[in-house]
DNA sequence: CGATCTTCGACTGTCGACAGATCGCCTTCC
DNA sequence: GGAAGGCGATCTGTCGACAGTCGAAGATCG
């Protein structure tokens, strides 16, 4: 990761993607879903979004579908479609998900022997959170935190817990963009990470998986702290505590 | 669960289905999927299905979408759509997702105070599998089964995992569908499951977990043995061993 | 005879139009 | 004046047709 120094790392040319309107909607939507632009509740009307993104409804629809399937958006037939609401039972019970997974995925990383390979490629990226850290730049953190997490769970190399990683990836990232981004104290993310680095490098199944589930289970009482618990979709605008974020 | 002996069980009228056509044709071809009548590699040619279904392909193809989300079906651009196939690494990594979420929810459920309450529902659903065990109908034992692990997970009311669930569900149908059926001995699947009722009536979290762990992972690996070990999609033809499948 | 180019066919991707359903408004009747 | 029922606007669900793409069979040239 982290941005090369030369411009010569890149191909000149970039590839033409040739991918389909549905893909294009689809990629749309999803970014718009999980980047808040989008604010759950809120309603889409097929015409009027076929018009804007300038497709006929067709591919607009087999988006939505897809996403219906991945439950970012919901529709009831001949009614609507509007994106997911998420109460704080639904933080809660991402971020027990997310904490299952991501312990899952480290106990068979290590399993599978693969602990000092899979370390060493984390180091790296915590490397490179520690430099974005550096600059104060939260987005990048943000981006190489994602990075991680993906890295962590793939690592597994079991396809179908991949799979799934991408419905609950999604989610967290429509949480995360959803709360007001306080940034916390960008060196402690960073920090927290490579504690869990080093106790896969030891192959230390317990401590790892224990260091995973504290980690992702403190952000989720967290940021599940900061919402509106009647249910809802949003955040209170109140002061959140301020500490590392994920 | 359990056929209701008195036909008044049953309301008069059946609800009147208003389902859409995409409904329609998802339910119908994720049934022949996981019923193993469409078979992993098959192609689908839309036009065809779609005129054998009586449906134009709008409503078609928004199933397949779907089903594409949800990995039973995987379709390359312009190419064609296939089922999806399954190697025995597939079946592998599928039981120790389906084992992890069990066992989470078990936690869960206990960890929630439900443990007296559910286990009630559960010794029912047992009671339902012991008596279609006497009858010898693997089929029925097949569905309270379902029904069992079904109830187990919705247990642990996290939303998320029911809706993850419900993906990892479907492929465990398929992939007990499509193996040989080999009975092995009803009564001693339904003894099996008791035990995993009793540690959750008596709230104990570790034994129930290892219970519900060992129970699935064993499972996982006989029928991972029958699957032919170099990739593909259909378990080997020779003798399974006989016991407990489920 | 073999390799490359060209056509052809079959299928997927997309579109515009029509059919069906729901909800709110308005009329009508008590 | 209030409630039931009809009417219409608006949106979703479905359809048939067209355009784009890919692979394979055949044609062309060395």
């Amino acid at each position: 990761m982290g941005l090369p120094k030369n411009i010569t790392d890149r191909p000149i040319l970039g590839v033409i993607q040739n991918k389909s309107l549905r893909e294009h909607v689809l990629e749309m939507l999803r970014n718009a879903i999980v980047n808040g632009e989008m604010k759950p509740g809120q309603n889409l009307v097929e015409a009027d979004l076929a018009a804007q993104l300038g497709v006929s409804r067709a591919p607009l629809r087999e988006a939505i579908n897809i996403l219906n399937a991945e439950g970012l958006l919901e529709t009831v037939p001949y009614h609507g479609t509007t994106v997911t609401k998420l109460a704080r039972k639904d933080i809660e019970d991402l971020y027990s998900i997310r904490s299952l997974m991501e312990g899952f995925a480290v106990q068979r990383l290590i399993a599978l022997g693969q602990a000092e390979a899979v370390a060493e490629r984390l180091r790296n990226i915590c490397a490179d959170m520690m430099r974005a850290a550096d600059e104060g730049n939260l987005r990048e953190v943000n981006l190489i935190d994602r990075h991680f997490h993906d890295t962590l769970v793939a690592s597994s190399q079991n396809e179908l817990l991949v799979m799934l990683w991408g419905t609950v990836s999604l989610r967290v990232r429509q949480v995360m963009s959803l709360r007001n981004e306080k940034k916390g104290n960008l060196h402690e993310i960073a920090r927290n990470h490579l504690a869990i680095v080093e106790a896969i490098a030891a192959a230390d199944t317990d401590r790892s998986v224990r260091l995973v589930h504290h980690h992702i289970g403190s952000t989720g009482d967290l940021i599940a702290e900061g919402w509106e618990k009647d249910s809802d979709d949003s955040p209170n605008t109140g002061p959140l505590p301020s500490t590392a974020d994920f």
